[in-house]
DNA sequence: CTAAACTATGGAGTACACTCCAAGGTCAAG
DNA sequence: CTTGACCTTGGAGTGTACTCCATAGTTTAG
């Protein structure tokens, strides 16, 4: 598929396509014109890279696990290890969302400064 | 408390304080000396933004929360719908993330392109 | 054969969230 | 009464992740 097929797919600019691919997270190979075609499997890290994005990892981070999910060329234990705390990273994230959301839909509201421990402002100077 | 005594509680820099001042996200009142002073809800504020800020929000999107939670200036439906929809955010994304979390703790370590459905660039000029 | 719709490259510009710096005022300790 | 650790402002600079633009080559429809 060519760059904008598969980014009409990604549901991303042709531009986001070019800047990925610059960063190194996806590559494409050139036709004989000098356009560059990209597979299925591009679409598949695109969308990675989207779903990542949205749950807070920088491309750089996402840039490190992408070769991970593109096959084994890295040590099983290093794979392990570093899936294991991006895991752990993962339930903090959902843990302080969780808290967040309890927090939030607890709201007494219509009080006064529910979360607050003081709201008025004293001169203590 | 100062500038400092709060970046410091909130483990965050004094520019970080000066910075969410300018942006409107937190207020000190001025001292007889030009000082600024901050009260203990300033504290719960900063914390408070970076708890959203981990999770994702934005602080234009924290900005919009923030009054809700200094208390009931605002018409109470307005701030349980808009309470209601970010709890329906904070559910995906903890969807997002348990998906990304199974995703990530069940590669198939060691084979061939567990996430990819292709992982060899077919030429189809 | 031409016009529209695609593609490429390089480089500039944008939004966000800081972060740093310079020049200067304030305050407590010795 | 000076030294050092605070505080002030304004403005410039940084990193991330795009986004836009100009120029130019390629392909497809009529």
């Amino acid at each position: 598929m060519l760059i904008g097929e598969l980014a009409q797919a990604a549901q991303v600019s042709r531009d986001t396509i070019r800047f990925y691919e610059k960063q190194g997270l996806i590559t494409g190979f050139r036709l004989g014109n000098g356009y560059k075609n990209y597979t299925p499997a591009t679409l598949d890290t695109v969308n990675f890279i989207k779903l990542a994005q949205e749950l807070g990892f920088s491309l750089r981070e996402i840039a490190s696990i992408l070769p991970m999910l593109a096959g084994g060329q890295l040590a099983p234990v290093l794979v392990e290890n570093f899936v294991a705390d991006k895991v752990r990273l993962i339930d903090q994230r959902i843990n302080s969302l969780q808290q967040l959301r309890q927090r939030l839909s607890t709201l007494p509201i219509g009080t006064d400064c529910p979360l607050r421990r003081d709201c008025t402002p004293i001169d203590e100077e």
